[in-house]
RNA sequence: GGGCGCGUAGCUCAGCGGGAGAGCACUACGUUGACAUCGUAGGGGUCACUGGUUCAAUCCCAGUCGCGCCCACCA
């Protein structure tokens, strides 16, 4: 017997264990069908199920169950990412909290990074247990963590390789600087941030000139302490003449060249610019084609160095503009201040203000990456969905900069190149090999000094999908399932790591690592805001799991998912799946009490009553329909699809018309219904497991006993369209209007709710009379009517009369209700019908539209209006009985 | 400055060249033994605006207005 409710969270937890213990998660070798493979993005080892986790694996488990039911060899990849930035800052604040004065160094890189293991092995990948509670069925024992051994390994081959091929290279340039990280940032990870800020105009003097000076504008005032040069466009006639004489730069009083240069645009600011080669990524360039020297007036820290003047040497940065202007304007220098919109460079993970600053750092050629790698997208060789970012992943990698993966860090992979006495490098997969190489090089053993940098996260990020099946051995896991079947992850990923995967794919295994690219939007608050902890506005998905259980947190997730949009998320619709939830457990209900059953043998094409018959054909176009969506990626379509299915359909309709023939008198009528009821309500738990898996599975073994094992385990129905039934269509089309004109007069006319009113049918054809006689008990049951019979004679006046195709259905009401409403009521009725019909003639009298429309629209129009008329006749009449 | 997306019922959103839809909310009624986490019925929309294409436009095209996001080195 089933409970009388549904208790998700007992059951979640040992249907999890039970799915697991039976090794369903693990792929299946299958014959015949491709292979399916998801590679799930790593979560950080730091990382707490969110929102967004709960989106994009339900989406991964929805769509790597539905595959395993469809027989295919399904792997889901699962992992976890060290998240080098994240992960250090973690522990670095506990050293903090501890105490630990100098944080990090005061350790010592080792002990350091032996204690950030240890907390990963106390505190991290929280988040794996976090996700089996939503049901994510990955195969754990295939576990990896992007520092473990063998994708350390996978991390150095690739280096190494690259480096050969002159693909990675150390170069000095200017990086985006972290000052409270103490390291280099990628592009990627600069968040511009619009800030109020000044422009500050500067007086510079010309040597040779007294008295002349030449004004450059600045929202940074302190970098002049670098500047280098003075940059004019070459056409600007208004400082054409100075162009080759000297500056002296206040404060500092180097002398410094006025060059001409396109970069500087007459239109902004004074038409003049400083340039410092050191601290701007633009004047980097200017001084390189002017030879202009790059001063560097900054520390790792963003204090000034040596290289300025003495007063402002071990200020911090924002200290030293200050001072630097109240100099300037004592001096006479600083002739403007204007207020100032501009944006700021921002790190992404700490939320200072980036530096540019002049390193020796270790560069990836993206450039060179990339380009199989549109190619790959151009080709169609994978595809995303929907298709509008294939834009916006084009745009990006064929822009593409070089990618610098150098960083100061202490947590990641140490890059793999050691240095000789004289700075020669050697680039080696081992710390033996570069020795060997340095023997080679130098003749003779020396002492070798690893370079102390990681590197960048999405480095071994990028070689994910290859690396976690074995490579570089060359496994058999790596043959069946490389290239995965689909990528699924949100838009703000596609550079850091789609892009990555796809150069890193294309350039070490020769294929794209993905054939799809499915990208989901992300979750917002109900009113359309991120969800961040400083908001305080991000719901807790465990907490709803808790509240409503897993089933309906997945159900109103994959609902909300429509292609190309966000999803604004709020707790009520957690709310109304789960009031589906418990409609599907009381429905199963049901199903036991009256004996529905999964009879063997069961032919549900066999079937003799035409209710059974609808249904079941009803059945086969919602699979179809499902499976369409979920291969079609539309899941909103698909959970949408089902819950009108099972709610409306199945429980509304067919369940209420099945009650009169459970308990029929003919045995083989009620065997059939019972049979019927029973593969129904089966096929709905098959269809809907992918998206609820659990309450499938409790009611699949409680229900039927789990026959042939459990649902995880069992095939998706494959149903014939064939089981759709035309005529038996039509019929039940015909009994659900008839119950709802019935209803619905009923209500208009306030008919008491216990009234039981005799139906009388005239201008019944055999049809008809054949359909009242089958289903006059449902038909008195659902409309709470007394005695069907057939009308004889006159239709009586004073009766609530509606109009099912040809017959009019007689009420006798008098007693009951008032004619005057009816007849105002049919009035209605007859007015809706006529504007419908005065539509469809106007279609009908243009000629040019019977003349070019298709002929089977214009037929459609014509038959619309034979009906409506017909309709509209026999309403008329009902009236004039009235009146 | 470039790119993308979005304006459809009070709210959240589907849909899409030929009869405007769902869920929630709302109103009325209902103790019908699966279910009140329910049932039945109902109200509510010049499908942002303006032009164009078409026999036919909520849907296609162009423009306007409003909103959001991404990218970009603008002093």
């Amino acid at each position: 017997m089933l409970d009388k409710t549904y208790q998700p969270a007992e059951v979640e937890a040992k249907l999890y264990a039970l799915w697991e213990s039976a090794g369903l998660f693990a792929p299946k070798a299958a014959d015949g069908a491709a292979p399916y493979c998801i590679m799930m993005p790593p979560p950080n080892v730091t990382g707490s199920l969110h929102m967004g986790h709960a989106l994009t694996f339900t989406v991964q488990d929805t769509l790597v169950r539905f595959h395993r039911m469809l027989g295919r060899e399904t792997l889901w990849q699962p992992g976890m990412d060290h998240a080098g930035i994240a992960t250090q800052m973690v522990v670095e604040r506990q050293l903090a909290a501890e105490g630990v004065e100098m944080g990090r160094r005061a350790l010592g890189r080792d002990a350091f990074v032996e204690r950030v293991w240890e907390w990963k092995a106390e505190s991290g990948g929280m988040i794996a247990r976090q996700l089996q509670r939503i049901g994510a069925s990955p195969d754990w024992s295939r576990e990896r963590f992007t520092m473990d051994e063998g994708l350390s390994r996978a991390v150095r081959r690739a280096f190494v390789s690259l480096y050969r091929k002159g693909l990675i290279y150390r170069d000095k340039r200017l990086v985006n600087w972290d000052c409270k990280l103490q390291t280099a940032v990628s592009d990627l990870e600069v968040q511009q941030t619009e800030t109020n800020g000044h422009l500050w105009h500067l007086a510079y003097p010309i040597e040779g000139e007294p008295g002349r000076t030449i004004t450059v504008a600045t929202t940074r005032p302190e970098t002049m302490l670098g500047d280098t040069g003075v940059a004019v466009h070459p056409e600007d006639e208004r400082f054409r003449d100075l162009v080759g004489k000297q500056v002296i730069l206040p404060l500092v009083g180097r002398r410094i060249p006025i060059v001409a240069d396109e970069y500087s645009d007459p239109e902004k600011g004074t038409g003049a610019v400083k340039i410092t080669p050191a601290h701007d990524f633009n004047d980097f360039e200017v001084g390189r084609r002017h030879g202009l020297e790059a001063i560097s007036i900054l520390d790792e820290h963003g204090r000034v160095n040596e290289n300025a003047p003495e007063p402002y040497r071990g200020l911090d940065r924002f200290e030293a503009r200050k001072r630097v202007l109240a100099d300037l304007e004592a001096q006479g220098v600083l002739v403007e201040t204007e207020q100032h919109r501009h944006m700021v460079p921002h790190g992404d993970r700490s939320g200072t203000v980036l530096e540019p600053f002049l390193t020796d750092q270790w560069y990836c050629d993206a450039a060179t990456l990339a380009k199989p790698a549109i190619e790959a997208v151009e080709s169609g060789a994978a595809r995303f969905v929907p298709k509008q970012w294939e834009n916006t992943y084009f745009e990006w990698m064929r822009n593409i900069q070089p990618w610098c993966i150098s960083r100061q860090l202490w947590w990641g992979h140490q890059i793999p190149a050691w240095y000789g006495p004289d700075g020669q490098v050697f680039v080696e997969e081992s710390e033996e090999a570069a020795q060997e190489a340095a023997r080679v090089h130098y003749g003779s053993e020396v002492a070798l000094v690893r370079d102390e940098d990681v590197l960048d996260t999405w480095f071994s990020s990028g070689l994910w999908p290859f690396s976690t099946l074995g490579w570089p051995e060359q496994t058999p896991e790596l043959a069946r399932f490389y290239p995965t079947s689909v990528l699924v992850t949100g838009f703000d990923i596609i550079f850091f790591w789609v892009a990555r995967m796809m150069m890193m794919g294309l350039e070490f295994m020769g294929e794209v690592p993905f054939r799809e690219i499915y990208i989901h939007g992300l979750v917002r608050d109900e009113k359309g805001a991120k969800m961040s902890k400083s908001k305080g506005n991000v719901i807790d998905p465990l907490g709803l799991i808790d509240q409503y259980g897993a089933d309906a947190l997945r159900v109103s997730i994959l609902a909300s998912t429509a292609q190309g949009r966000d999803i604004k998320f709020g707790e009520s619709r957690v709310e109304g799946y789960r009031n589906f939830v418990t409609k599907l457990w009381n429905a199963a209900r049901f199903i036991e009490m009256n004996e529905g059953r999964l009879a063997s043998g069961f032919d549900p094409g066999a079937c003799r009553t035409p209710l059974n018959r609808w249904i079941v054909g009803e059945t086969a176009k919602a699979a179809a329909a499902a499976t369409e969506a979920l291969q079609a990626y539309r899941f909103n379509e698909a959970a949408l699809g089902l819950y009108h299915f099972t709610w409306s359909t199945y429980c509304d309709w067919y369940v209420e018309l099945a009650k009169p023939l459970l308990a029929a008198e003919d045995a083989a009528v009620r065997e059939e219904t019972r049979a019927t009821a029973g593969w129904v309500l089966a096929q709905i738990l098959h269809l809907l497991h992918p998206m609820a898996p659990f309450v499938t599975e409790e009611l699949w073994a409680r229900l039927f006993g789990a026959p042939g094992g459990m649902l995880a385990a069992a095939s998706w129905p494959a149903l014939d369209r064939a089981l759709v039934d035309e005529d038996a269509e039509a019929e039940l089309s015909w009994l659900t209007r008839a119950i709802g004109a019935v209803r619905a007069a009923r209500t208009e006319l306030n008919v008491p709710p216990g009234a039981r009113l005799r139906l009388l049918a005239f201008n019944a054809d055999a049809t008809t009379r054949a359909r009242l006689e089958r289903h006059g008990e449902a038909l008195a049951r659902l409309a709470r009517l007394g005695a069907i019979e057939i009308g004889e004679g006159a239709v009586p006046g004073n009766a609530l009369q509606v109009v099912v195709d040809e017959a009019t259905l007689a009420m006798p009401v008098a007693d009951v209700v008032d004619l005057a409403q009816e007849a105002q009521r049919l009035r209605k009725e007859i007015a809706r019908l006529e504007g419908e019909i005065g539509k469809i003639e106007q279609k009908l009298a243009n000629p040019k539209f019977v003349e070019r429309a298709p002929a089977e629209v214009v037929e459609e129009q014509r038959e619309r209006r034979v009906d409506a008329e017909a309709t509209r006749a026999r309403l008329a009449a009902a009236l004039a009985r009235i009146a």
